[in-house]
DNA sequence: CGTATTCTTGACTTATATCAATGTCGGTGG
DNA sequence: CCACCGACATTGATATAAGTCAAGAATACG
C-alpha cells in the first residue's frame, strides 16, 4: 500500500529525512484505522510491529493481577509506539487502545534495526523518546510520593493541555475524550475524588467540566495551585 | 591511569568484548574511589561524564522543589549510571551518593558515540537497560496507584534482596547499610510507617532489622504479602 | 424514549501521615 | 576504655486526606 509522505512530512520526526528515504520508509509501511476503543496491541501480545500516530489519540494502559488498570501514557499525533523490540522486548507491556477514531501507521519489528541504521536521526529521536518518557515516568513518581491528589490532579490536567489542548474563546480545551476514571487512572486515585475535586475547581471558575470533556479556562490559576506548595 | 580488564571482566556488559577492545576502553576510564555520603554527581549539574559502578553502592536521588527527596533508583556493582549524554540531556536529572565504600569508572561524555559505535553489543545492552528502567518506573507507578503501603515495601524489600541480597544462616541479608528513611523514600510513605511495618514483620519472624540492616529471613512469607491481594 | 454510561454528591470509614516523646546503637574524643 | 553525643529507630496518640459505600441525576445513544 502506497502513503503519501505528505502525512507524515509535518512530524518532527521526519522533518530532516529526504524525500527519498522517507519514500523508501513508507513503502514498507501499512496504514490502519482504528475506531474508539479499539485495541492496536494487547498487553502481553507479541511485538510483532511498531507504529506511529498519525492522527486522534490513544491511550496505553496496564493492568495489574488484580484487575486495576492504570493509565501508562497518552500516544498524541507524531508520536512512535509499540517499538518494544527497541528495548529487546518479545511482548507488548501495555495495552494500546483509541480513545478518539485514530490513524497509525505500522512497521514489522524486524524492520526496527533496518530503520534506525539507515536514518541516524530517527535512532537519535528514538533514544531522545526514551529519554523524555524515562524522565516522565521519573517526575509521575515523585509526585505520586510527595504531592496530595489536587495537586497531582492539576499537574496532569495541565500536561494534557500542553500535549493536547486546543485554544477555545473560554479557554484551553483537552482536544479528544476523557472520563474521570481516566484522569483517577493517570494519577492514582478514584473517580469519585476526580469528580469532587474537578467540580471544586468548576466552583472557583478555573475549569469547565461536561461529560468526557474538560476545558481549562485559568491556566495560570491551576498552575498556582499545582506548584504552590501548600502555604 | 592503567586500569586492569580484570576489574571489569567479570561484568556481564563486557563479557562478550575481545581484549584489545577492552583494553582500549579502558585507557580512556578513570576510577574514582566515593566513600560513603559523598555524591559523584549532583542533580543538574552539567553532565560531564558517565560511569560504570565496580564496587560499592549508590543511591540516585531527586528533590523536589519543596525539598523532599526521593531515592530513584540503587546503583550495584556492574550498572553503567549517569549516561544523560545517551538520553540527550544536558545535565543530570539525580543526584549520585555513595552509601557504601565504592569506586566507579568514568568517562568524559563526548566519548558516549564512540563507546557505542565501536561496541554495538554495548549499545544494545544500554538499550536494554535503559528498557528495564522504564519497566521499573512503570512498575513501581502501577504499585504506587493500586498497592497499600505494605505491600509497596514488600516489593521494594523483595526487589533489594534480588539485586543486593547475600545468603546468610538466618536469611537473606540487604548488602549495604540501609535506613527506614531510605525505604520510605523508595515507596513513597514515612520512616515512621516503615518502622512499624517492619516492627510488625519482625513479631511475625518475617525479617530481623537493626540500625541500617536488614535480614529477610522468610522470602516466601514477604512475597505472600507482597502479592496475595487482601482476601 | 428508554437504557446505559458517566458524573455528582453525601455520609461514613480507614489507612497513613503528623505530632510528640523516648529509646538505642555506635562511633569519637576526653 | 568508657562516656557521651548524634544519628537512627520505636511507639503511642491524634488528625486528616482520600477511599468506600450508596443513591441519584445528567447526558448520550440506539
Amino acid at each position: 500500500m502506497k502513503i503519501d509522505k505528505s502525512l507524515v512530512r509535518a512530524f518532527p520526526l521526519f522533518d530532516k529525512m529526504s524525500d527519498e528515504s522517507l519514500d523508501k520508509l513508507l513503502t514498507h509501511a501499512a496504514s490502519r484505522r482504528v475506531p474508539p476503543g479499539e485495541a492496536v496491541f494487547e498487553q502481553g501480545g507479541a511485538a510483532s510491529h511498531f507504529f506511529l500516530l498519525l492522527h486522534g489519540r490513544l491511550k496505553v494502559t496496564q493492568v495489574t493481577t488484580s484487575g486495576q488498570q492504570i493509565i501508562v501514557r497518552v500516544v498524541h499525533p507524531g508520536d512512535l509506539f509499540g517499538f518494544a523490540e527497541a528495548l529487546k522486548r518479545k511482548d507488548y507491556p501495555g495495552t494500546a487502545i483509541a480513545v478518539a477514531e485514530s490513524i497509525a501507521l505500522s512497521w514489522p519489528s524486524q524492520l526496527w534495526p533496518d530503520f534506525i541504521d539507515h536514518h541516524p536521526k530517527l535512532a537519535v529521536s528514538a533514544m531522545q523518546t526514551i529519554g523524555q518518557r524515562l524522565e516522565e515516568a521519573h517526575t509521575r513518581i515523585r509526585e505520586m510520593s510527595t504531592e496530595e491528589v489536587e495537586r497531582r490532579v492539576a499537574h496532569a490536567v495541565l500536561r494534557l493541555t500542553k500535549q493536547a489542548g486546543k485554544q477555545e474563546e473560554a479557554g484551553i480545551r483537552i482536544d479528544f475524550p476523557i472520563s474521570r476514571q481516566d484522569i483517577a487512572e493517570m494519577t492514582g486515585t478514584t473517580l469519585h475524588t476526580v469528580s469532587r475535586i474537578l467540580s471544586a475547581w468548576e466552583g472557583k471558575g478555573l475549569v469547565e467540566g461536561g461529560r468526557q470533556k474538560l476545558l481549562v479556562r485559568d491556566v495560570q490559576g491551576l498552575s498556582n495551585l499545582a506548584d504552590n506548595a501548600k502555604e
